[in-house]
Formats: C-alpha cells, sequence, structure tokens
DNA sequence: ATGTAATTGAAACATTCGTTGCAAATCCGG
DNA sequence: CCGGATTTGCAACGAATGTTTCAATTACAT
C-alpha cells in the first residue's frame, strides 16, 4: 500500500471528525486528487472555495507536517499510474484470458463507449444540434417521449429543461394516457422523440401523430432512417455499439444533455437565474439532504 | 497531435540551433518532461545546471509565450487519456467568429465526457464493479433507487435487469409509495443507491433505512464520502465533471450499463434465454414496431 | 586587434507560494 | 442565558516563483 493510498484512507476514515470547513477542502481532494499533484496548494483552496489556511489545517490534522509531503504523495502517485488507455487494452489482450475476462469486457465497453461519444460529437452532429435548439427555443411547448429503454434519455432532458423553463411536457403514458398527454399538439410545438431498434410502438405512433397534426419533429435515434426520424426537422443520430448484449444509451443521454448545455449557453443570463429560482424552491421542499454537520468525538 | 507532441518536436527539432546553455536546458527536459509537469521552473533549472533565465530565453525561442504554457502542456500528457485527445485541439483551433461558443461548448463537453468515462473505467473501478456484481449475483431481492437527475441511471438498471431477472425492484416513489417499495427489504437483499449532490433526501433516506435493516449498499455517486456512499459495500464514483451548469449524469448510466453487462456475462447462456424469452413476450403485447416497407412520400 | 553582435549569469522585480498568529464568529454544555 | 472551547477568515510573514533588466563575457567577421 502507498502513502498516496494511506493518506487517501486517512482523508475517507476521518471524514466525518473533521470540521465543515477541513470536510469541504478533504471532499474537494478526495474527488480530484490530480489537483493536488499539479496545483498549488492555495489554486486547490481556491477550487474547493475555502481559505488557504484550511488546508494547511487539514494536514495537521490529518497528521501531515507538510503540504509538501501530501502533494508529493500525489505526485508519485500519478508518475506509477502506467495508465494510457491503449496500454491498458493492450495488457489486457495478452493476459489469462478467463481471470481477466470481466476487466476485458469493461474495457471494450469503455472503449466503446469513448468512440460513441466521439462519433456523437462529431461537426456534423454538432451543427444538427444546433439546428435542434433553434427549433426547441422557437416552440410553444416542448414535448418529449422515450419508451423502454429511451426512456432514461427522454427523462433526462425533461427533467433538466424544466428548471428553466416551464413549456416541457415528458410524455412518459403514466396511467396510460399516452394520448392525452399529446393533446393539442400543434405547428408550432416541437417533438422530441428518443428511440434506437426496435423502435417501440408508442414512440411511433406518437411521432406519427405529431406529424399528422404538423408538429415539427426532432428525432434522437440510431439512423437516419428510423422509422421515427421520417421527415425530422432535425435528426440526431447516435451511435450505440456496444459490446455487451444491450445497446447503449448513454450516448442519447450525452446528447439530451448537450442539448441543454446549448439551450443554456443560449438562454444566458435569465436561464440561470430561473434555474436558481428552481433549486431554492426544491430546498424549500426540503427535497435536498443537508450535509450533516460532523459528529464529533471528543478527545481530552 | 496533442500540444505536447508539437512542443516536444519543437525542442528536437531546433536544438541544434539553440546556444549551449540552452541545449542544456533543453536536453534536461527532453530526458525529464515528468520534471515540467511537476516541479517549478526555477527547480528545472537547478536540476538542469543552467540560471533561471536560461530556461525563460528557452520558452522564447520556440515560440512560447510563458512558462505556465509549456508546464500545462506537459501537465496534460501525464493525466490526459490517449485516445482522441487529438479532436478538441484540431477542433478548437479552426473555429472563429460566434460559431466558436456553441463548438467550443459542445467539444468541451465531448471531452469531459470521454474524460469522465475514462476515469470510471479506470482499474481501480472495474474492480469495485465486480465486487458490486458478487454482491448483487447473490441477492435475494435487488433495490434500485435513485431521484431527480439520477433517475434515468437507476430506471436504466432496472429496466435492463428485469428483463432476465424477476427480483429486481426500482425503487421511485410512484404515487407516494416511497417507503412502501422498500418493505422487507433485509440483509440478504441488496440496494443500489444512485445520486450525487445535491443528494436528494428520498434517496438518503432509503439508504438509511438500507443500512438499518442491515441490507448492503452499493453507491454510484460523486464521491468517496457522499452520504450515501457511507458504510457501501460498494462504492462506485462517477466523476461527473461538465462544462454546462449541470453535472452529467452520463457516466452514471454507463456504469449502470456496465453491471449489466457484467451480470449477463456472468449468468452466461442462461441469462441470454431469458432475455429472449421477455423480448418475445414484449413483441407478444405488440410492443413493438414492426418495420414495414416505408410508406413514400409520392413524388409526382 | 578591434568593434559588433550574440550569449550568459547575477541581481532585482512583482507575484505567488505555504504557513502562522490573532481576533471575530460560532458552537455547545451548563 | 452565559462562558469556555472550537472553528473560521483575515492579514501578515518569509520564502520561492517566473520574468526582466543589465552589465559582463564570449564569439566572430573585419
Amino acid at each position: 500500500m502507498g502513502v498516496y493510498t494511506d493518506l487517501r484512507e486517512k482523508l475517507i476514515s476521518d471524514y466525518a471528525t473533521l470540521s465543515p470547513q477541513m470536510q469541504k477542502a478533504a471532499r474537494h481532494i478526495l474527488d480530484h486528487p490530480n489537483d493536488v499533484a499539479l496545483r498549488s496548494m492555495r489554486a486547490l483552496a481556491r477550487a474547493a472555495n475555502v481559505p488557504p489556511s484550511t488546508v494547511t489545517r487539514l494536514m495537521a490534522a490529518i497528521g501531515v507536517d507538510t503540504w509538501q509531503q501530501f502533494r508529493d504523495s500525489y505526485q508519485n502517485r500519478l508518475l506509477d499510474l502506467p495508465a494510457s488507455y491503449a496500454h491498458r487494452a493492450r495488457a489486457l489482450q495478452n493476459s489469462d484470458a478467463d481471470i481477466h475476462r470481466d476487466a476485458h469486457l469493461l474495457q471494450s465497453i469503455a472503449q466503446a463507449e469513448i468512440a460513441n461519444i466521439g462519433q456523437v460529437f462529431a461537426p456534423e452532429m454538432c451543427e444538427r444540434m444546433k439546428d435542434a435548439c433553434e427549433h426547441i427555443a422557437r416552440a410553444r411547448q416542448v414535448f418529449v417521449v422515450g419508451r423502454g429503454a429511451a426512456y432514461p434519455a427522454a427523462y433526462q432532458f425533461a427533467y433538466a429543461y424544466r428548471l428553466f423553463n416551464e413549456n416541457g411536457v415528458l410524455v412518459d403514458g403514466h396511467a396510460g394516457a399516452f394520448g392525452d398527454q399529446l393533446r393539442g399538439i400543434g405547428p408550432r410545438d416541437v417533438l422530441i422523440a428518443v428511440g434506437a431498434r426496435p423502435y417501440i410502438r408508442d414512440t411511433v405512433r406518437a411521432v406519427a401523430f405529431a406529424r399528422k397534426q404538423h408538429c415539427p419533429v426532432i428525432a434522437v435515434c440510431d439512423s437516419d432512417v428510423a422509422p421515427i426520424a421520417v421527415d425530422a426537422v432535425a435528426k440526431l443520430v447516435v451511435s450505440d455499439s456496444s459490446p455487451s448484449f444491450f445497446q447503449s444509451f448513454t450516448t442519447s443521454v450525452s446528447v439530451m444533455q448537450a442539448l441543454v448545455a446549448l439551450l443554456v449557453a443560449r438562454g444566458g443570463q435569465k436561464v440561470l437565474q430561473r434555474i436558481a429560482v428552481a433549486e431554492e424552491q426544491l430546498a424549500a421542499f426540503d427535497t435536498y439532504h443537508e450535509e450533516a454537520a460532523p459528529t464529533r468525538n471528543s478527545r481530552s
């Protein structure tokens, strides 16, 4: 066990006994170990939003004499990490197949995911995303539909979108009211449909209905010729290849997040304020867990 | 090619034209690249046995404005994932005007997502995932909870898991029945809790309840010291950094998918058959859209 | 050799670094 | 409600950082 690991363990185990401010610092260190190795103490403190002295005090609290010692162990970890991804994958291929079967699978998944993300954010797709945003920004109401495995992506968008806009509707068909939720959809609205093969009937129907009502459709799907992409004003084609049995829906989620990010960027300060208000409301509803003041074990 | 490579190659190609002292410095940098990333300029100068000013002059000689720039590129090399680093640099440099803003944002998102995926599938994390699978495979019932933005990840797992196992329960609190769904949870079960800051009270409560019932908890969260990770049998820490306003939950989804993939792999042929059966059932329920010969829009 | 240009290192510069002392704020048991 | 203990942020410190200036040195063509 390296020094780095020891220090990290100590931070975790002592975390509960630390003062709130020190917890903030400790937390940041645990979550961003590289900052310790590469940036200055003061910079770290700024990032963690604590005064520099807190970090020094944290060092004392976990029994480290000086920041330099602490930083050194984090730097050593960075040097010991063999890590390049290609390297990792290669190491796996010439190793015992059975024992590392799981590890191999996971590395394949990681590579597939990275490749997928890369494709989804290719220049052409970015253009399409921007187009999609134009439509969304202009729309009276924004409907989102996604069933089955595509539901997470739809939900994700609706959840984030509704933090700063009132006109988002997640068509989730709760209580069988699938058709109801699309009532009133029209040319001035927009429907975002998420789905991949095998296409779920509900989603296809929703798209068909929207088209009949002359509502523009944005399709997030696995092919330019997917049934839900026919005549869509924007086709966001996500690659969802995966070594596992199921397709990956990570990229769908990622695209939806990107759309939200674009909308927020376009909306500017005003949107940020709305989000702040929304989060205040949530806090008022006692939605969030308050990070408890630590129970201190006194030592005389 | 990354910035690092450019600088390094510039150093090599210009080596002959440099003054003797600068060559000493350049030589040391080429031989000890990590010193650039981790130590100070003066320390490097001392090690190379040249005065600090020589190093500054070397920066000017190879066309780098400041030591900080130089150091940054070496730091990036130290912690960057090998795959697709190129994307960002290239995409960023041939962009201009107001297109720049959106394009830049999307590229940053892509890069962040890739980095996040990379961290999530780091060797240590893979070990933790395998541990988590052990617990899941042994469990009598598998509860999954995730609220708010974390819901998609929870849903995603539950949806896929239930295709091949009967004992999965998505704790989604529909109709306020949040507590009800956890009834009977016990030591032989397992609870998978997904959540990131700000932690949602329901999720924290669910974890607390499970712990009180001595049910092992698997935490998918953003920190080793997240409230839902306390005393978890497996902590799957996902990095969710994002240039946008919201954290990214893509990685959570990805981890959940990976867990499913591991479980399927572990289950072997038997599991695949179960999935086949489940899909047949879905087809029987007319869930899927049958790909018909496309209705062609007349082109007369 | 001589004058010009290039190279070099010491010193000084404004910052920033990690650390410490201290006074105000906060918590908590009585 | 109080009084002691803990926690916290500010200001200040000396040390070290990256950079610039400048005088001394070297190299080299004339």
